[in-house]
DNA sequence: ATGTTC
């Protein structure tokens, strides 16, 4: 057998791209790792298979713990874990969500070619960062007093469609419709409704991004065709979350849980694991919490490209409709929803936990919008400035092998304090300009470096493992045209 | 990711 030795654990291969740590100790199952020999080269480079197996732990979690296969240390869980726990005797975890709930990452069409912004670039790069909200702090697309902000929890997209930011197929082409109707603004403290109050449509910070892009590659022809998408095509991926609401929301429900679920948590081998026992009260308020932020996270992207539809109207000269920006998907990366799965045989209702995962459902599941049901989920999957960001689709094995999940983007391969020494920002955006014609503009120098292509993991690689498993098929790739940033 | 340190 080919085994996989790392820091006192050990991986055994069970196939091309699957790894397995056999469950021991007080682990309930074993841990997979779905990854090359590459990747998990890097995989096994920080904490991530240590916090993989941590997962194993908690009370009703089913199958396997999952690592995806750009998967990297976070709080708690791994960022590219996939956790299914119970809801019936298991529990719900804020580390297998991650602090930024519904961090995810959608993507506009336009019938806008290259050759239409050939020489614009730098006047559309300065129109995005000059009116799409960004970095770190205050200021949002729309100002809102405490009325509006508990009818974007309680709605989501619906509040969105109702004021006028949004089209029914805006809400069509949006996972779970841009709507949780498990949502429970009651249950989101004031703090975290303030913070949110002044952020609705702005991108933040961090990895945070709006990228105007050009296709350059189809994979799948037909699946390119159902999604609309082909070669020299303009499109928009706009990457951000639910900024210091959801920040706040996390914190709160970590400090509650670890405080009344101690009993629970004292059995586990990492505080950050706290969870909450399903069915507990908890358990619930956190469910209708995250439910909340993640509504909140869906509003600011719909805000955010609202906004950008309003740039390229004045950038170009037309109506949005008449350049053909329709949304192709949303796609949400950090959340946690009940699901109903198979586990040996029995249909069973879990918590399925993403954290830096995306959603993968394949053609027929009947949550895939009618449009794209024949051929399966749009997945996307944004890379870094120099290399590009791939769309795929639910893979057909997604369901047996990963409770209908693939990775999320391309994972860091060095910490933000190191990429600060290696790179200076200005280096990085000249060389993207003068190599690449990629225009970056940022509020801070050092969110560039921060970011710059050297940071992250092969994405090709990333996307190659989804595609060859099945998880998660390849059906274009893009290229980035003009980048702002926080 | 984040009013960038509980």
């Amino acid at each position: 057998m080919t085994t996989f030795d790392t820091d006192g654990i050990t991986l055994e291969k069970v196939r091309e791209n699957v790894w397995e740590i056999p469950q021991d100790g007080e682990m309930r199952v074993p841990a997979r790792v779905l990854a090359s020999e590459a990747l998990l080269e890097q995989i096994s480079d920080d904490k991530t298979l240590q916090q993989l197996k941590n997962t194993a732990h908690l009370p009703g979690i089913r199958k396997y713990a999952l690592c995806m296969p750009d998967g990297h240390q976070g709080y708690g869980f791994p960022v590219g874990g996939v956790a299914a726990l119970d809801a019936e005797d298991g529990c719900i975890s804020p580390g297998g969500v991650g602090y930024d709930i519904n961090c995810g990452v959608r993507m506009m069409k336009t019938n806008l070619t290259y050759a239409d912004l050939d020489g614009r670039e730098e006047e559309l790069v300065d129109a995005l960062f000059a009116n799409v909200p960004s970095g770190l702090g205050g200021g949002g697309v729309v100002e809102s007093g405490i009325e509006t902000i508990e009818a974007i929890l309680d709605r989501g997209m619906e509040w969105a469609l109702e004021e006028g930011y949004a089209t029914p197929d805006d809400l069509a082409h949006c996972e779970d419709e841009g709507v949780r109707p498990d949502s429970d603004p009651s249950t989101v403290s004031q703090k975290a409704k303030d913070r949110g109050k002044n952020q609705i449509g702005s991108l933040g910070s961090g990895n945070h991004f709006l990228e105007v892009q050009r296709v350059t590659d189809v994979f799948r022809e037909d699946v390119a065709d159902a999604y609309g998408l082909s070669e020299d095509r303009i499109v928009v991926l706009i990457h951000c979350g639910s900024r210091g609401l959801g920040h706040q929301v996390c914190t709160d429900y970590l400090r509650k849980i670890e405080k009344r679920h101690g009993d629970l948590l004292a059995e586990l081998p990492d505080k950050e694991l706290a969870a909450a026992p399903a069915g507990s009260e908890l358990a619930e308020e956190y469910y209708g919490a995250m439910c909340a932020a993640i509504n909140f996270a869906w509003v600011n992207r719909q805000l955010v490209m609202h906004r950008t539809r309003e740039v390229f109207e004045r950038v170009f000269g037309r109506d949005w409709e008449e350049m053909g920006m329709e949304l192709l998907y949303d796609v949400a990366h950090n959340i946690a929803k009940k699901e109903t799965h198979d586990v040996e045989g029995e249909e069973r209702e879990l918590y399925v936990h993403r954290k830096g995962a995306t959603r993968a459902f394949p053609a027929g599941h009947p949550e895939v919008p009618t449009a794209y049901r024949e051929v399966g989920q749009p997945i996307i999957i944004p890379g870094s400035m120099g290399t590009g960001s791939f769309v795929l689709r639910g893979g057909e094995h997604s369901m047996t092998e990963t409770f209908g999940s693939t990775a999320h983007g391309a994972g860091r391969v060095m910490s933000r304090t190191q990429a600060k020494n290696e790179f200076w920002g200005e280096d990085v955006r000249d060389d993207l300009r003068d190599q690449d014609r990629v225009y970056v503009k940022a509020q801070s120098g050092a969110t560039v470096a921060e970011e710059a292509p050297g940071v992250y993991k092969d994405v090709d690689e990333v996307v190659r493992v989804s595609d060859a498993l099945g998880i998660g098929d390849k059906v274009a790739r893009t290229f980035p045209v003009c980048n702002i940033k926080g």
